[in-house]
DNA sequence: TTACGATGTGAAGTGGGCTTTAGATCAAAC
DNA sequence: GTTTGATCTAAAGCCCACTTCACATCGTAA
């Protein structure tokens, strides 16, 4: 075999590929994300599979995943190695589950806004959505329950 | 009949019936969520029906959307007269269909998953996630368009 | 070798959604 | 009337996820 000759993709042909802003793939290294080689003048060098891995960090965005669960998430896939196959099959997987449970969720919330708020009372204390532990009911220092007036009047 | 001698709710009587922070709530009176009423001496005066008003909020805040929406939203409950059922009914009608469109994208994913993701190709030019106007892949000046590399290698 | 675009860094700026702070006023109980 | 807690306003601060800026270096083609 001959040596490996391929010296990575630069930041700005990965930018190219994945649709990010060069600024944000220096912003997701930054935090932790992806963790490109130097070349000896110092750009970044990065590895083909690092445009997989900056794919799934904008999916998980898109769905409202905050860089640090992203992180997390990506923390099952090998540091140093190419990902395989089966490595991002687990992560799928697991994702999967997320997506299972948030799809529950918003249809428990459909049926619920037929019987709650579309019946006028509003009274969600019994809620499905606000008795779940998920991220999007938790953005910021936001709301922590929620109690509506009896039902009736009004 | 008797005059109405209710005075309206306290801010803090909100919060404590909506779990918001007031703060919270005077934010969202400065964004237009809300419009009480003064006393003379200028404390604000909630009606009991804005307690639904901010539940909503709440909820529509929880689903990911921002307040600029929720404020478009809430432009087709009366301003003046307090919502009736079928206010309600209606704004529960529109939500709905936005959460189906969401649920429907997010089992989209979620097939795609397995066949993006799980096979190891996430090759997404394709993704019905990415191909749809929600809000959930617009957060900030983020990702517009997500491209795989060729599948096979990696 | 000289250019000139791509890339590097650190620091500051942006926008959304609130919270915190400071100091003043209100309102209800005593 | 006095006190005490609730509420008022304006302004500043904070966290997140980036972008923008200013200025230096890289790297490649001519």
């Amino acid at each position: 075999m001959k040596a490996l000759r391929t010296r990575g993709l630069g930041i700005g042909q990965i930018a190219a590929r994945t649709g990010l802003a060069v600024s944000a793939i220096r912003y997701y290294e930054s935090e932790g994300l992806v963790t490109p080689d130097r070349s000896p003048g110092g750009t970044r060098q990065f590895a083909r599979s690092d445009i997989r891995r900056l794919s799934f960090v904008m999916i998980a965005q898109g769905l409202g995943f905050s860089i640090a669960e992203i992180r997390t998430a990506l923390a099952s896939l090998p540091d140093k190695r190419t990902p395989t196959k089966s490595d991002w099959a687990r992560l799928s997987e697991d994702f999967r589950q997320v997506l299972d449970a948030r799809i529950a969720q918003m249809q428990a919330l459909r049926s619920r806004l037929d019987g709650c708020i579309g019946c006028g009372c509003l009274s969600l204390d019994t809620c499905a959505l606000y008795n779940s532990e998920d991220r999007a009911a938790q953005r910021g220092a936001g709301p922590r329950y929620l109690m509506g007036e009896s039902p009736g009047v009004d």
